[in-house]
DNA sequence: ATTTGTGCAAAGGGTTTGCAGCTCA
DNA sequence: TGAGCTGCAAACCCTTTGCACAAAT
């Protein structure tokens, strides 16, 4: 199993695959990407939006559009468990599973290999042809734990 | 592991659990748990009001109350994954995971052994107090792989 | 020069709320 | 009878869309 510290910023990776993806780089762009890596956890679409208010004229719909791609690239990830459904947490592409800490919102990301030995045995147990899932852990950080 | 379809229907056991919880019986209530067995998958709010809209004046606030009270009591579970962030599923009280047919939306439970198992191997490594989690499977149903 | 991206404002979906009246216990 | 529940409609929140203009390649 592996288990790293989610998503080490990256500005430069990014805008390399932003482009080479045939997107362009534009300011209201990298204004979001550099707003995104300042979020220490997780985060909605609107509290981005509100923290770029003063900063930049950039649009509403800049930020939902702006999500979606990155979604989409594997940069991020929505997240739907615990206290709402329409939270965006920073993501490494590849890596499927996340650990929110839900006092402090760190998030840890962990790959999938128990999962997939589970899948196997349900699919056995069930007969279905398991193509796809959706996991989320909720807990407490070391940190936040001796915090108190 | 143990395994089974979801929520065998039983409108008795539902209706004594919200007796016993301090809820009235009110003709809506009934309408709307009625509805609710009688829906073949997974379905949304909204879906089972216009279900309902021929057959009484029932309220869609009323049925977005009950659905929540339903769900706080084990009787329903809230879906997120795949299509649509706003799906129910019935569910029973005590069984927490649920496999979804993609195609036909028939639902089926299982019970959490190797999660469990899952969780402390990553509460190992990470260190975190695993509070809670969410875990959904999507596949494909035995029926639905065979008739095509 | 072209094509893609943008802001704005309006529309859209889903859900919640306020409240007067009704109903179950 | 009275607390709890209801329907209605309006409010609300989050997200998407349409469109004329702006900016990146």
């Amino acid at each position: 199993m592996s288990v790293t510290l989610a998503a080490p910023a990256d500005r430069e990776k990014i805008i390399r695959l932003l482009r080479d993806e045939g997107y362009r780089i534009t300011q209201p762009r990298t204004v979001i990407v550099d707003a995104i890596l300042a979020q220490e956890s997780g985060f909605t679409a609107d509290g981005l939006y509100d923290a770029l208010r003063g900063v930049a004229g950039v649009g509403r719909a800049t930020v939902f559009r702006t999500l979606d791609t990155l979604t989409r690239l594997g940069y991020l990830r929505r997240l739907h468990g615990a206290d709402g459904c329409h939270q965006y947490v920073r993501a490494t592409p590849g890596h499927y599973h996340h650990l929110v800490c839900t006092h402090c919102g760190r998030v840890v990301e962990f790959d999938g290999c128990s999962v997939s030995a589970m899948t196997d045995t349900i699919a056995a147990h069930t007969q279905f042809r398991i193509e796809s899932h959706n996991l989320e852990l909720f807990g407490v950080c070391p940190d936040c734990q001796h915090a108190r």
